[in-house]
DNA sequence: CAATCGCTTCACT
DNA sequence: CTAACGAGTGAAGCGATTG
């Protein structure tokens, strides 16, 4: 029976935060989004334990944190070193030798295979000390038999934590767990869910398997098998990036093209330097216009050739989303170049 | 009729 | 008090279009 192991980052921007500035330590820290010369129109991105036993959490608007504690430590959020101490806790983790797939900037799953339960908690006690000696990060590690029990495991056992669930113990420790629980299960699939009487994974269970596929199509199919405890995801050892995008809340919402316009170009710029970073090309590029009124607008167009060119993205951006630009008020705009390729080894057409 | 396009919806931090 | 607060990143879904 092979193993899987995964493992979450701690409140991971702000424990980076308090990583680079240890003085904060024991204090609530807020990482937010951070609108220029506004840091209370953002919302909160991620913040310490000491802040959420204040009853501040993700998404909720910076404004209202303040209000739970005007003294609380706040931080603009800082991709780039997230992005950089990432890296460096996914090489660690490479150099453990077992196939690992990052998930996401503070996620990885690693395939233990074949060592068993005892050799399967050595392993991850060494990660998280090594972790925690080298950048002074706490993570929480969960170990079962597939990817998506061992997320589960890691999400119950936060934080600071490891937690394994052996075969014979899954259905017990599926069984009373609302399918909120489940990845990629939300409010809105769990909504729907409820509404056909299934609340926890246990009535999913047991669940018609033929209604659920009409209802969700193959999500519908491997619901139903995680529920009855097979997981059929696999760790992969490749992490494949479909898009990269930029967006950003004006300063002021406007109906002037020329705002837009230079905002665009600032985006585009950002984009691009990501997509350098990652030595790829875009075919494909889309621009968003979000209104006062909350609603957003999507335009798309796709090239003929692979690309890495600024001028190009910046005219296109700029010429798509003109039409977006009406006598609504927007209030933020955005970029996403898609349709990506590796540079090396193909040639550009241009 | 399958692949691609253009756009919306959803999840998550 | 369930209205108003309201960022950013990215993938998935889906009907329309096209070759």
């Amino acid at each position: 029976m092979t193993l899987v192991l995964f493992i979450d980052m701690d409140y991971f921007y702000a424990a980076c935060e308090e990583a680079r500035h240890p003085e904060v330590k024991g204090k609530p820290v807020v990482v937010g989004t951070a609108p220029p010369n506004d840091k209370l129109r953002g919302v909160v991105q991620t913040c310490n334990y000491e802040a959420r036993k204040l009853g501040i959490h993700s998404a909720m608007p910076t404004s209202q944190a303040f209000k739970l504690d005007k003294n609380l430590v706040y931080f603009g959020d800082d991709y780039k070193y997230y992005g950089e101490m990432s890296e460096k806790v996914m090489a660690l983790l490479k150099a453990y030798g077992h196939r690992t797939e990052v998930v996401s900037i503070d996620e990885a799953a690693l395939d233990l295979g074949e060592m068993g339960y005892d050799g399967a908690r050595g392993q991850a006690e060494a990660i998280k000390k090594e972790i925690m000696a080298k950048f002074g990060l706490p993570c929480t590690i969960g170990i079962s038999t597939g990817k998506i029990y061992a997320k589960m495991m890691c999400d119950e056992s936060k934080p600071n934590g490891l937690g394994i669930i052996e075969e014979k113990d899954l259905k017990a420790f599926l069984k009373g767990k609302d399918v909120i629980r489940i990845l990629g299960v939300g409010k809105k699939t769990a909504d729907r869910l409820n509404a056909m009487g299934i609340d926890t994974i246990g009535k999913l269970a047991k669940a018609d398997p033929n209604v659920l596929i009409d209802n969700f199509g193959i999500f519908g199919k491997e619901l139903y098998q995680l529920a009855n405890g097979i997981d059929t995801s696999r760790v992969e050892d490749k992490y494949t990036i479909l898009s990269i995008g930029r967006e950003r809340t004006l300063q002021k919402e406007t109906t002037d093209m020329k705002v837009v316009e230079s905002m665009i170009k600032e985006l585009a710029k950002e984009a691009i330097e990501e997509l350098n970073r990652q030595h790829l090309w875009f075919k494909g590029i889309s621009v968003k216009a979000k209104y006062t009124d909350f609603t957003d607008k999507i335009k798309n167009k796709q090239f003929n050739n692979y690309t890495d060119s600024l001028d190009l993205l910046t005219t296109e951006g700029v010429k798509l989303i003109r039409p977006l630009i009406t006598d609504r008020a927007v209030r933020k705009v955005g970029i996403r170049v898609s349709s990506l390729a590796k540079r090396e080894g193909q040639k550009k057409l241009s």
